[in-house]
DNA sequence: GTGAAAGCGCTAACAC
DNA sequence: GTGTTAGCGCTTTCAC
């Protein structure tokens, strides 16, 4: 392994002077011009490359963000981290990244690992409700940015789609189409991302006055299972409901195989929404109509604040960044009556 | 920020003894239990993290691996990336990725970027056709596993599907069905992953005496754009394919798009196959007939390759671990004539 | 059974 | 215009 010493010795000159050459520090120093371009050439010659750790731990800054998602194989989350990376590239940041396989405790595990392992900070995607871990970075002076939850007792930016928004404009999508027996699959029980959109769902049953009924809200995570039991069960609801709110593009998959699976077709016997469109949302059997988030505009907006919080911009550290959603129709929603 | 000294000092020690209780070596080392509770009392009550950068220094090995992809919101590396990432978590080991945005340019910086950063191996899943700079990592002694790729100058294990038996499998599946008149939609030119598919296609062909169509091979990039360019062209083609052999996920994007435009049924007015199986294929318009490649295992052993690598368990260094495809039968291929 | 000290590769204050 | 040196936080050799 070639070091800067090893480029000093051969150049004739010191650590010192190699390494202000290096970092283009060069003028600053009064470097001449003649010392500069023979260490510059034999750094080249030796293939040098710097070692960032010694660097690192030299300035405690290492140009690295620690990256955790519940799921890097969810089209949405490797959205965001997608853009979150590109983002990182054009500033020279790296990216540690850690898949908590939608378990708190490796979260918390990994947000550990992460600490150890001296990033400028930290974006993560919580997989619940639980933040102890994350306030304890908090804490200890970590700057933390949270995407797609926030937890009001967190002094850290958060960054979200108006989930209640796109829940209201769903729900009242289906009401304009003579839909009152509304299902509504949810997803994780007490995040904000899931109570917002199930708030959002209920005000507007009841700013049209149509009755909510508890039995239709079903569900409790986002994953495809949850969308493939909650779908049976709602197709055996009485009053029979003619539509089904999937509240994660994965629920809305497994929405998808139960109504195959009962014979039924959408939308004819039974009209779908999902919350988050995908590339290939259009292509499905039935063209879906969906909320769209701006996936990457979360990506790009979490590593811009996060990298302000880092540079000590002055910046809310409670701030909620919230960005709208969209309605996308397609085909899956009958219009009745 | 509490380091190994601020221990030591407050529970009276030196930092040797702190590191070793703290790295596990306390009886190696004949330290009394009582010293070693009170080490471990105390950095836990100062929520001691030991600095890993440091460590790295100190020890020439950081237990985290750099890992270069094309495209990860593309969910053919995001679930490769899915399972490098399990695999890496249960050893402890970190992962630095990195998005080459589809650019070998943005590639060999990316590797070079993580070369400085010091990790103790490379997984790699190269854009393109190039590998100059995976070479000079390679000649530097760095650990490097290749990934969905192989250049058979570089000595450096590579893992990829068996593209050549998936695109006999499709062809001949095709051919099974009465297509003869079969458009190929390829991905990148001179990539091993591509060569080999169109390889497989026409050999094929030849094996059942069809007369291979230059002009039924068309395309260049595994990305959605060329998928849909492609398909307007193939079906525009005389004499008329009743059949297209998609070689991506995306270029099947790409195709049924071009298709739903010009107005045609599948699999009525024309048959699909797309290499690589997605967990939504079933859910198309059109069930897809597809070529499953096992990226779960792609990942697994990928990372496990490459810990036997940095672990200086005798490999061979040029050996290629090829994975069986498998052809998933769905709706989108008529039987004809 | 425990500690002092050197050193991993780098930067920067200070010196000349 | 360039060099000497201390030190970032850790591990380990050698010493007692």
């Amino acid at each position: 392994m070639v070091t800067m010493k090893n480029v000093a010795k051969k150049a004739g000159v010191s650590n010192t002077t190699v390494s202000r050459v290096l970092s283009g520090k060069a003028s600053e120093y009064g470097i001449t011009e003649e010392t500069e371009e023979k260490v510059k050439k034999i750094a080249k010659e030796l293939n040098y490359v710097p070692n960032q750790l010694a660097k690192g731990l030299r300035l405690k800054q290492t140009k690295s963000i620690g990256l955790v998602v519940p799921d890097i194989s969810n089209p949405f989350f490797s959205c965001i981290v997608k853009n979150i990376s590109k983002e990182a590239h054009k500033l020279g940041y790296s990216l540690s990244l850690y898949d908590s396989q939608d378990d708190t405790n490796i979260e918390a595990n990994n947000l550990n690992y992460l600490q150890n392992r001296v990033v400028d900070g930290f974006i993560v995607c919580p997989v619940g409700k639980k933040y102890k871990h994350i306030q304890g970075l908090v804490k200890d002076g970590a700057k933390v940015v949270v995407v797609d939850r926030y937890f009001p007792d967190l002094k850290c930016p958060s960054i979200i789609s108006d989930n209640y928004q796109g829940a209201v404009d769903g729900t009242e999508y289906f009401i304009e189409n003579g839909h009152e027996k509304i299902g509504f699959i949810q997803g994780e029980i007490g995040t904000s991302v899931n109570d917002d959109r199930v708030k959002g769902y209920r005000d507007t049953l009841q700013k049209h006055n149509i009755p909510v009924n508890d039995s239709l809200v079903v569900g409790d995570s986002f994953g495809e299972r949850n969308g493939y039991i909650s779908t049976k069960l709602l197709l055996n609801r009485k009053p029979k409901v003619t539509a089904i709110f999937a509240t994660s593009n994965l629920i809305s998959h497994g929405a998808l195989r139960a109504i195959s699976e009962e014979g039924l077709q959408i939308p004819e016997d039974i009209s779908i929404i999902s919350f988050d469109d995908q590339p290939y949302s259009d292509l499905l059997k039935t063209p879906m109509t969906s909320i769209t988030q701006q996936k990457e505009e979360i990506g790009r907006i979490a590593f811009k604040l996060l990298i302000e919080f880092i540079k000590n911009v002055k910046i809310d550290r409670s701030q909620i960044v919230t960005l709208p959603t969209k309605l996308i129709e397609r085909k899956s929603v009958k219009k009745i009556n």
